[in-house]
DNA sequence: CTCAAAATGAGTTGCGTACCTCAAAAACCC
DNA sequence: GGGTTTTTGAGGTACGCAACTCATTTTGAG
C-alpha cells in the first residue's frame, strides 16, 4: 500500500516543447522578462500549471552564479537574547557556506529610531535580504518600504512593524504571550486570593506593552480574585530589576504572582529569593537562558514563556533565502510558537 | 560595526591547486575512492580544512543527477495523529519537487513486529531513505539494522528504537512529556488534595509506557497528597476510553486529576462533561487536533502535551535530506520539543 | 502593401560538482 | 634492470537552468 506524494521529473524543456515555443520564451516569461505576447504568456503558465512543473531549485542556484548576501540589524549593546540569535547563526556557518551564503551581523541602537532608519537605508543595494529588529516608527517604516521597493527582501524578528511592507514577520503574538503568561500565574496562584504585579523593562516598547496588554486581559477576565498592581519600569536591568521587586514584595506581603515582562529576571530572582516567598509567589517571566534555566530547576521560577531563539534565526534565514529564489514559504513552519516552559520540558 | 559570520567562495579546483594535485585526486579523496596514497590523501584533506572548504550543495545535487526516494513507513489504521504527519507531507509538495525528492507512505500494522520487519527489508536497495514509527522489538531492530548495512538512511518517527544502529530519531523523550504532564496536573490541582487517574491505550507501547513513568516520578516526589490510581488501558479507542473515564469518575468522586497518555482523548472528555465535574477535575492529554483544541478552548481541557506533529514530518525529511548528501544536521533544529500548550498559546 | 517594431527561435556559455576513461608517471617487486 | 602494480593527471560529459546574442518570423500601423 504506497501512496506517492510528489514527483516531477520535468525540465524547462519539455515545457518548452508542450507549450509549443522554445526554451528561450519559456524563460522570459518565467522570469517575467518583456517582449512575450500575453496569450504566448498563458500558454507558457499553463503548460506550467499542468505539469505542476517546478524548477530544479539546485540547477537555478547554480546557474545564478553569485552568492547571496543577508544582513542581520540587530541591538547593540550586551543584549543575552541577540546574542544567543548570533550563536545560533554562528552554528548554521557549514549550513550557509554549503549554500554559498553570507550572512551579517549589523549593530545599531534600536531606541533610536533615525539611527536605525539610517542604518537600513545604507544597506540598500548591498543585500539581498535584511532581517531586522525593529521599532515600530515612521521613519523605520519609511526605510523598510524604501528596502522593498528597491528589491531588497525584509523580514521584521521579533519586534515587528505590521504596516511596512516587510515581506515576514518572524516572532511570536505579544498579546497571546501576554496572556498566556497570565493564564499560567493565575492557574498556578490556584485558590489563593492576593496580589499580583508585573515588571516590564519599558512601557514604550511594543511588545512589552502588548504582553502587559495580553496579561491583564487574562487577569480581568478570568482571575477576579487577584489584584493586579500598578506596572513597574525596570529598563530590563538586573540592579533596578530586583530593587523594585525588594521593594514590591515589602510593600505587599499579600503578593501571590509576579509577572517580568522583559530581561532582568536574574534580579528579580535574587529579590525573590531573599525575601523567602519564592516558594509562595508564583514567579513567571520570559526567555530561556543559562540563568533563567537554574531558576526554573531550582522551582525560584514556576515558568518562562519563551521563543526560541535558534528557530528564530534559522527561520529568519530560511524565509529570507525562500523569498529571494522565489520559493513559497512554509508558514507553519516558519512561525514562531509561545513555549511554555517548565521544569520538566526544559530543552 | 559589521561582523562576518560565513563565507566560502572556493572551487575543488582551487582545492586542488593548493594541494598540488589535479581535480581527480580530490573528487577520489572526496568520495572515499580507492587508489589514492595516504599522503596524498593527508595534502588534500588539509587543504580541504586550511579552507573550510564546503562543497557547493547545489552544484552537487545537480551532477548526481538521479533524484532521491524515501519512504515513510506508518502504521496503518485511522491515526489521526499520522494523518497530520502525511498531510504535512503534501504541503511539503512543492518544496520536495523543488528538490527532486519523493516521498511516499507505505503503511503496515505497527503492532505486529514481524509484518514491520518484513516491510523494512523490503524496501533495502529502492530507497534512499526510511523513516519508520519502530516498534521497539528483535525483529525490528534487524530489520533497520539491515537497511543502515544496506547503505540506507534510517530515522525512528515518534517511537524510537535506541538498541538499533538506526541514524538519528525523530520525536520526544516520553518520560520527560510524562513528568511534564504531571507536574501540570499536580501544579493546576493546587492545594486539593484527592485522587489522579490515569487512561492508557496500552501498557505494552513503549511510548506510553514511559509516559506513565515519568508522570509517576513527578506524582510521588513531589505531589505526595494526591494518590494516583491504577492505570487504565483504552486501546487508544474513543469509545472504550469515554467507558472507563466515565467508570473511574463515578467509582471516585474525589477525583482531582486525569492524565490521559494516548489518544481517546475526545471520549474522555465527554465522560468528564457529562459528570459535570470537567471544571474540578484537571484534565491533562496529548496532541493538538482539531478536537483537543475545541477542548482547550471551552476549558474541558486544562493543557494537552504535544509534540508538534508538523516538525516531526519536516525534521524527518530534513535529517533525511541532510544524512543522505553527507551534511552535518543542525541538531537544534532537529529536536523536538515537548510542548506545553493552554488555551492562550494555541498554535 | 510596406516598413518598422515586436515577438520568437536557435543557439551559446557558464555555474561547480560527479563520474568516467585513458594515458602517463611513479612506486614497488624480484 | 625489467616488469608489474599503484597512483596520478588530463580531459570529457552531463546535470538543469540563467542570461545573453543574433537572426528570423510575425504582427500591426500607416
Amino acid at each position: 500500500m504506497r501512496d506517492e506524494v510528489a514527483t516531477a521529473p520535468l525540465t524547462l524543456k519539455d515545457i518548452a516543447r508542450q507549450a509549443g515555443v522554445s526554451l528561450a520564451t519559456v524563460d522570459r516569461v518565467l522570469h517575467n522578462r518583456p517582449g512575450v505576447r500575453p496569450d504566448t504568456v498563458r500558454r507558457v503558465r499553463e503548460a506550467i500549471e499542468r505539469n505542476s512543473f517546478q524548477p530544479h531549485v539546485a540547477a537555478a542556484e547554480l546557474a545564478r552564479g553569485r552568492a547571496r548576501r543577508f544582513a542581520f540589524v540587530m541591538p547593540s549593546g550586551p543584549n543575552l537574547f541577540m546574542q544567543q540569535i548570533e550563536a545560533y547563526l554562528g552554528e548554521m556557518a557549514g549550513w550557509l557556506a554549503a549554500r554559498r551564503l553570507s550572512v551579517e551581523m549589523i549593530a545599531t541602537d534600536v531606541f533610536d529610531a533615525n539611527a536605525l532608519a539610517d542604518c537600513l537605508e545604507q544597506l540598500a543595494g548591498d543585500y539581498d535580504g535584511v532581517a531586522v529588529v525593529a521599532l515600530d516608527h515612521p521613519s523605520v517604516r519609511a526605510a523598510i518600504n524604501d528596502l522593498v521597493d528597491g528589491g531588497t527582501e525584509v523580514v521584521t524578528l521579533v519586534s515587528d512593524v505590521p504596516s511596512s511592507r516587510r515581506h515576514h514577520y518572524v516572532g511570536i503574538d505579544n498579546i497571546a504571550a501576554g496572556r498566556t503568561a497570565g493564564a499560567l500565574v493565575g492557574r498556578l496562584v490556584g485558590a489563593r486570593r492576593g496580589k499580583v504585579a508585573i515588571i516590564a523593562g519599558s512601557l514604550a516598547l511594543r511588545d512589552h506593552a502588548e504582553r502587559i496588554f495580553g496579561f491583564n486581559q487574562v487577569m480581568a477576565s478570568e482571575f477576579a480574585g487577584l489584584e493586579v498592581l500598578q506596572v513597574e519600569e525596570g529598563r530590563d536591568d538586573d540592579a533596578q530589576s530586583e530593587a523594585l521587586a525588594a521593594r514590591l514584595l515589602r510593600d505587599h506581603p499579600d503578593m501571590v504572582g509576579l509577572y517580568n515582562v522583559g530581561a532582568g529576571t536574574p534580579g528579580v530572582a535574587r529579590a525573590l529569593s531573599e525575601s523567602g516567598r519564592d516558594k509562595e509567589v508564583i514567579f513567571v517571566g520570559h526567555d530561556v537562558t543559562v540563568l533563567t534555566r537554574k531558576l526554573l530547576l531550582s522551582g525560584v521560577m514556576d515558568a518562562a514563556i519563551s521563543q526560541n531563539p535558534g528557530h528564530e534565526a534559522r527561520a529568519a534565514v530560511r524565509v529570507l533565502l525562500a523569498l529571494a529564489r522565489g520559493e513559497p514559504i512554509l508558514s507553519e513552519q516558519e512561525q514562531i510558537r509561545i513555549d511554555i516552559v517548565m521544569r520538566d520540558n526544559l530543552p
